[in-house]
DNA sequence: CCTTGTGAAATAGTTCACAGCA
DNA sequence: TGCTGTGAACTATTTCACAAGG
């Protein structure tokens, strides 16, 4: 593999989309797409894409595209999807146990291989298959069996406390549900998942154009 | 209020964020705060926050930094959180139904005022207390009582089709937690709450890792 | 003719650094 | 003194536009 330098953090975020759009033309049968198509699947541009995979390779043909199978091939090995990961989950309240039963994870090499909660009633008890363990006796327990990443799925007042044990325990790449903004040393890196900040950037826009409707007969008759 | 030209999206996605540790600030009582510390909290340079601030007026002062309770305050109205919007879910299968079932959004002005779906099973029965509508007929019921934001919580291959209805519908603010792209005409928004692509963008860095420190070794020795 | 890969140009976003005010 | 608000400088990202190859 070329193992490139430092590739803009937004060019690795557009990755996963393209690889999921390609893996599915390429279950359909499609051989060859051109970056045009496959940006206007996705609302991206063709020149956008190519960049992007240029970061990485030659993958393309002139005047015909690039090759759906070996662009699938490529990302999956530029991902690191070539592989299985080993996931905990911290937290098995609503969130928790939704996100432990989800089967989403698992046909794309993601494997829940441990979960853990704080509450008496709940250790012991079983979550997707997984007896749930005591969070006090995580770090030991990562230290014998290590996971790549975390899942935080704990309530906000607990969050920065369960992360910093994840990180203790040598957890890399974290995925936090819970409602807060955590911090995470250098070198650890945190993703949230947060549909109320998503919906509070919208409802900005919701509001503008509400206030636009409201004054534009106003400005009409101006 | 000032009502802005056009701000960059980044920084209306920050707002939240900012807006969320102030509500907290608040509730505990903090009088002010400058923007070093408010940075510091949410790994956010000063300067920065000062600059998203100043885009929508001049809130704070200078020597002691911004009042807590003003901040909150005005980003309530720049944000549109001093209302409550409507919110219809689509799909309640076990992702929906966590969705609907989550305590989180009322707090935050946010209610969820109508569930459809497509499953005969599901028609009629109840979804966080409320009755599951057909999904053939979300467009007329959203013409009658109007809906502000979607949220999509069906099957990949079910949501162009859903989402083309909302926006029939009027809809023009939507949360899709289907895992595929769609399209959406101009003026209308989508975000999408995807932990899978998270997932997959981080396993990048982490094969990054993984091969650094496989080869660091052979480049000590080289 | 079609489509890639890519420098160069353009645009967007962030950080600096400091004047000015409390 | 301490901190904001903000032009100016810088950095990052996207888009353009075209040579070159199939």
């Amino acid at each position: 593999m070329p193992l490139p330098a430092d590739i803009p953090e937004v060019v690795i975020d557009r990755l996963p989309i393209y690889y999921r759009w390609l893996a599915r033309m390429d279950a359909e049968g499609r051989s060859t797409v051109s970056s045009q198509e496959l940006g206007d699947a996705l609302g991206v541009t063709p020149a956008q894409i190519r960049k992007d995979l240029a970061y990485f390779g030659r993958f393309g043909k002139q005047g015909s595209g690039y090759s759906v199978v070996r662009l699938v091939e490529e990302l999956r090995l530029i991902l690191g999807l070539n592989r299985r990961w080993r996931m905990v989950l911290v937290g098995v309240g609503r969130l928790g146990r939704a996100i432990a039963s989800y089967q989403g994870f698992g046909p794309d090499g993601f494997d829940l291989v441990g979960v853990f909660d704080a509450s008496e009633e709940e250790i012991g008890g079983e979550v997707g298959g997984i007896t749930v363990r005591d969070v006090r006796e995580m770090e030991s327990s990562l230290g014998a069996e290590p996971a790549d990443i975390g899942i935080v799925a704990v309530p906000a007042e607990a969050a920065q406390e369960v992360i910093d044990a994840l990180v203790r325990a040598g957890v890399r790449s974290i995925l936090n549900y819970a409602p807060i903004t955590v911090q995470v040393p250098r070198g650890v890196r945190i993703r949230r998942i947060d549909p109320l900040l998503s919906l509070q950037s919208m409802t900005y826009h919701l509001s503008l154009e509400t206030d636009e409707r409201e004054s534009a007969p106003l400005q009409a008759s101006a």
